[in-house]
Parts: structure tokens; C-alpha cells; sequence
DNA sequence: CTTGACCTTCCAGCCGCTGGAAGGTCTAAG
DNA sequence: CTTAGACCTTCCAGCGGCTGGAAGGTCAAG
């Protein structure tokens, strides 16, 4: 008895939103699924392990240009072959954490440095330009881009 | 003798490119400036001044969005009363900032824990879905992204 | 039959720039 | 003078990874 999910049904089942599943399937990181009579995306088992894979992946940061090149390359040859492809992905996006962890470390510094420096010394002459924040040249940074939950309770599988 | 810079000049004394300059002036981060005949902008010492301090603020991980309001109020209003505002800022700043670094301390042991695994236990079934990435649920994250060098050599002032 | 939850497609926007095209201006050299 | 090239102007588009919303089709329950 081969299931045959919805795309909301396998949303559910995997965590991955429903909008979000359509648009891997655009940008060619997942294939396309078969379709009901109705024009309904339908999934089955390895559709479902596919999106629980990228999911993983993508939590652990994993871009998805890398993810997409390994899917196809899984779709067209030997699986074992990509082993040591994803253990460099993965050992790659490790370093790049590291350094990212580094950078915010010294970031927070400077941060408590100005924070503490604000309290302390009221700066007189706040003009055009005010004073509080002079000196330094950290690398410039965005603020946090909220990570989303993903914890979407794994159903019954 | 008020010295009047071209955006070329202004970027390299600031630190910030020409384009993203024009791009501040655009979202309405920065008053339009002066303009020669020609239609070439023309920076003042406050225009400067405003630019590095957006520089800063940048380089600290303030958003622009914030940015923006606190500048327009700084317009047009007492230049301390944004003192408290700016503390803020920095404040939230810092918050996010550590908490991020939480989060990506830990997703830092998911990938060191992954790495490993793959290491050691080589998994036989590597089918439509690999298992060598088969649990947890760590917030999604995205790849660094190559902050600007912004080292700018602070030229002669 | 109607309601409402689901599904389809497509287009637009988030952030903070950055690249490029198409054209105007300024400066210095030949 | 012309010309080269370095600068400036505007506008449009794209990066990543979604997400929101519009406009419309489908399906099961009441």
C-alpha cells in the first residue's frame, strides 16, 4: 500500500512548510512529484525521507545550491559516492560556524565596550554625528534573522 | 572654508561605498545633500560626520530600519534626547547578539557531532534519504555571509 | 448546496547592499 | 580642439531563503 501524500500532509509529516517544499521543487533541489487527476502534488516514502533529509541539512545550515547539487547527484548515480561530499559539506559549514562564532564574540565585545561607555561618560557635544559611537572597525553585521521553530513535532511515522 | 565632497571623495573618507551611500539617501537613512550645477552631490563636515556614524552603528549590527528613525529624529529635534534611543539600540544589540552566539554554539556541537558520526559509523543504506543526518531539530540556519572588510583606512582628516 | 479547508499558480517583498547599463561631466594630455 | 578615462547620474535587477497574498480550482463534511 503505497501512500500517496498531499502537500500539506507531508508538510506535516516532515516540518517543512508547505509554500516552502513548492519553492525547493522550483529552484530544482527536490523533483518533481507525481500529481493527482486534480492537479495535487502527491508524495511518497522517498519523497518524504528526500524532505526530511533537506530539512536536517538545512538545519544544520547547509545552503541550498550545495544541497541541490547533491540531491541531483543522488538522483543519477550511486548513493555511497556521496558520502565523503557531504562530510565536506558538513565539515566546511563547521568552520564556517566557528569563524561566524568568532566574529560575534568580538562584535558582542565591542557592543559591551559602547554600551558601557554610554552609561558612563554622558558625551556633551551630541551633533551632527554623535560622539558615543567613534572608533573601531568591526566587519559590519546584520541582526539576528529569527531561525524558524522546526521543531514541528515528528508525527507518527 | 567649507569643503564640499564629491560622493567618491566622501566614500573613501568615510569608509562607505558610493553606492551604498546613494542607496542611505534613498531609503531615507541620509538628507539628500547639496548638488552642483552638474547634478553631483555635494557633501559637507556634517555630511561626514553622519556617514561615519552610520558606518559605526552599521558596523555594530544596527539595522537601517533603525537606524533611519533615529537619524530623522535627530533632524529634527535635540540632538540628546536620542542619547536613551541609541542606548537602546545598543542594548537590543548586545541582547541579540549573545543570543545568537548561543545558537550557533550549538549548532556548532550538531555539526561537530555529525562530523563524527560520519566519521566513524560509515552507514550502509544510503538510499533516497541519507541517515548519516537523521535526527534533531535545531533552528535553521543560514551560511555566513562575508561580512565587508569595512577596514577603510580612515584616511587624513 | 454551501462552507471551509485544502490545493494550484504567480507575483511581490524582506534585508542590505551590489552589479550593470546607458548616459552626462570633469580634468588633463596631446 | 578632441579625446581618453575617471568620475558622476539614474534606473533596474539580483543575491538567499523563504513568506505573504491574490485569484482561482478541488474536495470532504454537514
Amino acid at each position: 500500500m503505497a501512500f500517496r501524500l498531499t502537500i500539506g500532509q507531508v508538510a506535516k509529516a516532515s516540518g517543512v512548510a508547505a509554500k516552502t517544499i513548492r519553492y525547493y521543487e522550483q529552484i530544482g533541489v527536490l523533483p518533481a512529484p507525481s500529481r493527482a487527476a486534480s492537479g495535487y502534488r502527491l508524495y511518497d516514502q522517498p519523497g518524504v525521507d528526500r524532505l526530511r533529509f533537506i530539512r536536517r541539512a538545512r538545519s544544520l545550515g547547509l545552503p541550498l545550491r550545495q544541497l541541490k547539487t547533491l540531491m541531483t547527484t543522488l538522483n543519477s548515480g550511486p548513493p555511497h559516492a556521496l558520502r565523503p561530499r557531504l562530510r565536506a559539506l558538513v565539515g566546511g559549514q563547521l568552520d564556517a560556524v566557528k569563524k561566524e562564532i568568532a566574529e560575534l564574540e568580538l562584535l558582542r565585545q565591542q557592543l559591551e565596550e559602547v554600551f558601557h561607555r554610554m552609561q558612563t561618560r554622558a558625551s556633551r557635544r551630541a551633533a551632527g554625528a554623535c560622539q558615543c559611537l567613534e572608533t573601531g572597525n568591526a566587519p559590519v553585521r546584520r541582526r539576528r534573522r529569527e531561525a524558524r521553530p522546526s521543531g514541528a513535532s515528528e508525527p507518527s511515522p
